[in-house]
DNA sequence: TGGGATTTGTTCGTATGTATT
DNA sequence: GAATACATACGAACAAATCCC
């Protein structure tokens, strides 16, 4: 049974240059992680001791704990007694939840914009996009993926609704923590045309159409991983074996 | 402007009798007090002093504190600087994004639980119903109240899928915040029968129906709620009103 | 305008628990 | 199997802020 405090000790939050002697704020530190998890620069599996963060980020244990109990609740962490804290391992069963939970959303989400389109909303989408494309041209791969990432984010955001907005800001932060996971090795991070499409379906007021590319696209994401070998966890009955 | 501080100071968690010693765990806690606002025995703006609660619990105000930290991000209850937690009041624009998030999430739900329906999830459900007939025979309105939205919870449990799951857990308790304020006064809880014609639909695999039958429901309830006037919150512009 | 009571926020020392040698 | 090192968990006291009178 791999145990999931068995990876690297040292911290991976690494500040710029040397101490930083500025204290972050508690939800400052609760972004930087989060972030540092959307950009693959936090692994599955890495610990996060108490003591190393609240030196890095300038802050005391107390606090730090806080952003723990909060990450733990966006199953960004998993924490546990007495051991503390590591950067969570989605299980395959649990990355199929959260792309059922985003098959659940995310055609119905964009099918509403699209039924209601905005000219401000569309710009702000191709603008993103273009983003995505620079960091695409400068090869800057964490910025891709956390970018391709918040597109998504994005689309939440232009509804208005702020539940949903925070839903699919943790199932895409978890969904990062999957690919990690699971992706196979030769993946072209969720390629970009894609996006664009769904932006022209919602432009042109075509929500079925909308959903319908979100469908696919979501669908093109979950082939991109190996969620069905059971790589990673080993659910093997070792009884079972010697029986 | 009316403060979520301002009601009644005494906390609303009785000990069934006098001082209780038992000692309750973080999580027994949580489910407490979860339970008291699903039926509607916590009510909004209610304050919850941390001493107070580590008292009646038997529990200390460290644990307390990531209680409250944890319902505070399932949106139940507010946590103010310095000014401690108090049962969360929903304002009508959250309100409104319950139910739009409800409506985005239920009826695709049914609708996937109809598509393949189990005789053993049938039973369950019909089980239920049963309960809150029994509870409705009892006029025990706390329970009918409870049991009306759990079994929109236990829906969700069918699927197997835990983050639709507390994602709903999440959405009915705080529909249950939502209706304790903005209830209209002559109000039959969430009428039976509809749950049963859910119940029906899904049983004879009809996805669609189900799903069309889970959007007249919800719509139903939201119907009941008084969320056109501006009652409860006043954002009255005073400077305004005497220019 | 001020003072006292109450409640939250923080800190520190110690205890407990886990993993390792 | 025992001892050690390490990190979390706990408890109490102190400090700071808010509210009420």
């Amino acid at each position: 049974m791999t145990s999931p405090l068995d990876s690297g000790a040292s911290a991976a939050i690494a500040s710029p240059r040397g101490r930083r002697p500025k204290s972050l704020s508690n939800d400052e530190i609760h972004a930087k992680l989060q972030q540092a998890v959307l950009e693959h620069r936090l692994k599955p599996g890495t610990r996060l001791v108490e003591d190393h963060l609240a030196e890095v980020a300038g802050s005391t244990r107390a606090r730090i704990r806080q952003v723990l109990l909060r990450l733990a609740h966006e199953s960004l962490v998993t924490l546990v007694p007495n051991r503390g804290a590591c950067v969570a391992s989605p299980t395959v069963e649990e990355a199929r939840e959260v792309f059922a939970m985003r098959h659940l959303l995310e055609p119905s989400m964009v099918q509403w914009l699209a039924e209601r389109p905005r000219q401000a909303d569309v710009q702000r989408l191709r603008e993103h996009v273009a983003q995505e494309a620079a960091a695409r041209a400068e090869g800057d791969r964490p910025r891709i993926i956390r970018l391709s990432g918040e597109f998504h984010m994005l689309l939440a955001e232009l509804t208005g609704n702020r539940i949903l907005s925070r839903s699919l800001r943790e199932l895409c932060a978890q969904t990062c923590l999957v690919i990690t996971l699971y992706d196979k090795p030769n993946t072209p991070a969720c390629p970009y045309h894609e996006h664009e499409d769904v932006i022209d379906a919602i432009e042109a007021g075509n929500g079925s159409r909308a959903a319908e590319l979100m469908r696919h696209h979501l669908h093109h994401i979950e082939q991109t991983l190996a969620l069905d070998d059971p790589a990673g966890e080993a659910p093997v009955d070792l009884q079972a074996l010697f029986a």
